[in-house]
DNA sequence: ATGCGGTGTCAACACGTGTTGACTTAATGC
DNA sequence: GCATTAAGTCAACACGTGTTGACACCGCAT
């Protein structure tokens, strides 16, 4: 009698209802920070009881570690961007933050809601290197590349700060000037020489 | 016996007992955000009860208000820069952030620390305003002011998280390209032309 | 010496958090 | 039919927070 190693369809998936957790926490970090987002909400989102999130994950901290992805190593921004095009699709992913749920800006904006949070500052840390700069930063080639892939992730910071945050309404997608001039701050992050 | 209407030194002084909270309080929320600054914290670093601080300043948002200083009405950047030295400016302002323990920064640290607790979004939004944004504005000039200074401080604060909160390397004020591109960056975003 | 008011402490409360262990409910295997 | 096992609930704990009212200390005027 060999056993099976996958049993099919449990008695009601557990499975489900974790991975259903795993995107109520997603949407939860990155609308508020680390501390603020408590687990009794996300437990109230899926409609279940607060012991079951830390008995599924183990702690607060590792569950955020699971949303932050930190085992997978998956980059945020495509692979298949020309050189010249990364201004504008960072600029594009500026935009693309209110009706899109795309999981790219969701990504970027646990990681900016979570950025000042003690206990979560330190998976942050890493997960901005490892999945944003660095492949940014191979991405670029020429010289110094992650100071420029840096300088870059600050002004989309930067920017979505006060957007969403600050509620600066001269920030809005209304202003038709605002993709032009991102465009430039982009391409000046990203250019190379001091001073041409 | 006209009473003085100033009596002199009070028995132990609580004016000076205030005072120092007050600057116990705005060093810490120069480093931490507004939830994950106890009383308790403050009240250690001037060595006195917790229960001092609610007494005086009647609750926490009481004493964040004062700390942001929202009756004052104390403008962050100077008023006697050219149009020309702006970028300049902002980006020493970057830079002093570390050893000098200037007003001006820390003002800026407070807002860019407390943006996105919930208690406290408010009025960080309207002291940046107030206090950055509008005085920035009104001091350029030309074409779309209020966005002009709105980008220039996303710039400030993206770098500022990049590096005193992420801890990127690459921003480091040892390398001393950095100076200069800032400099680039802030003209780009305080420039009028789209294109030219 | 005695009262008095300012300066500060102590203890406690109400609340919210993450976490844990015991219990319940339901489905499945024999 | 019964036991086992998974899925989930319930109650409680320990901890930290802001806040409040009652109390103690100390200097000073009378």
């Amino acid at each position: 009698m060999p056993p099976l190693p996958s049993p099919p369809p449990k008695g009601k998936s557990a499975e489900a209802t974790k991975q259903a957790m795993l995107v109520a926490a997603r949407s939860r970090f990155a609308r508020e920070s680390y501390e603020n987002v408590s687990l009794r909400e996300i437990a109230g989102d899926v409609g279940v009881d607060v012991a079951l999130v830390s008995r599924y994950f183990g702690s607060k901290e590792d569950l955020f570690r699971e949303v932050l992805g930190v085992e997978s190593r998956k980059e945020i921004l495509p692979a298949d961007i020309a050189d010249e095009g990364t201004p504008a699709y960072l600029a594009a992913l500026f935009f693309a933050q209110d009706d899109d749920p795309d999981e790219h800006v969701e990504r970027l904006l646990i990681l900016l809601r979570s950025a000042s949070s003690p206990a979560a500052s330190q998976l942050v840390r890493e997960a901005l290197r490892r999945d944003v700069l660095i492949p940014l930063a191979e991405r670029l080639g020429g010289e110094k590349p992650e100071l420029r892939a840096s300088m870059s992730m600050a002004v989309w910071m930067g920017m979505t700060i006060m957007r969403t945050i600050i509620a600066v309404e001269p920030l809005n997608p209304c202003n038709a000037h605002i993709e032009e001039k991102l465009r430039q701050l982009f391409e000046t992050a990203l250019s190379e020489g001091v001073e041409g």
